[in-house]
DNA sequence: GGTACATTTGAGCACATGTTCAAATGATGG
DNA sequence: CCATCATTTGAACATGTGCTCAAATGTACC
């Protein structure tokens, strides 16, 4: 808890460029954007969105895949089911997974050229 | 530390569709795809980003405009400067940040496009 | 040089997160 | 109905992460 309405000297303080912020802020879903990249932060779930991304896989499939158990897959395809990033078929015991979402391999290819420009 | 190369059963395994999924992966720069989106994963580094996209602003103004210490928005920017985020620029004993590269923007308005559409 | 102020850096801490294991659920086929 | 297998769910735990505070660094101006 801070209430730091003193953080610069007075005199430096440019209220103007920060109000046209604020309110460039406010008119953005700044928490639910956060909220979609955090859920795609994570090495598995950026691993199961690109091998899905040719063709769905079951749960077994991408726990072998990934060799993590098939207990921290479903979870996190739980976490990407609840964003829309991937959606669900039955086939019999099994469950197949796959992209949602057009904007996903959007972001994944445009995220992908950001780290391939650095190098 | 698992091994389970008997995560499924043998005769539902389907070897084909795996081995392309993992070439998919394995061409795909999917560590540093995660960290990438791990960073933009916050909400006040979302919010920086967010907030200079609309013009440069210091560190103390994204400290008041966020309601936390300068100290933390150094800390964010550092981070984000790391992954070619943002750039800075000094004058006098400001420092201004800005963003540093056009994709930046594109993958903040892909991912709002994601999230509106969600209604 | 010395003071003032903006920023950076480091340590410490409260809290979130990803995994595993085990138990529960769902579906198929005797 | 019972057995089997894939998936899901819940609890527990080790690891990360983002913040604050305080000290260090950098810059300008006297």
């Amino acid at each position: 808890m801070v209430a730091p309405s003193d953080v610069c000297s007075e005199k430096l303080f440019r209220p103007e460029e920060v109000e046209r912020a604020r309110e460039m802020v406010e008119q953005t879903p700044v928490d639910p954007l956060a909220e979609l990249f955090k859920v795609l932060g994570d090495r598995t779930r950026t691993g199961i969105l690109t091998a899905i991304s040719s063709g769905e896989l079951c749960v077994c499939d991408l726990a072998e895949l990934f060799s993590v158990t098939p207990g921290a897959i479903s979870h996190q395809l739980r976490l990407l089911k609840a964003h829309r990033l991937v959606k669900a078929r039955r086939e019999g015991k099994m469950v197949f997974y796959s992209l949602d979402d057009d904007h996903v391999a959007g972001l994944m290819s445009m995220g992908s050229d950001h780290v391939k420009e650095g190098r």
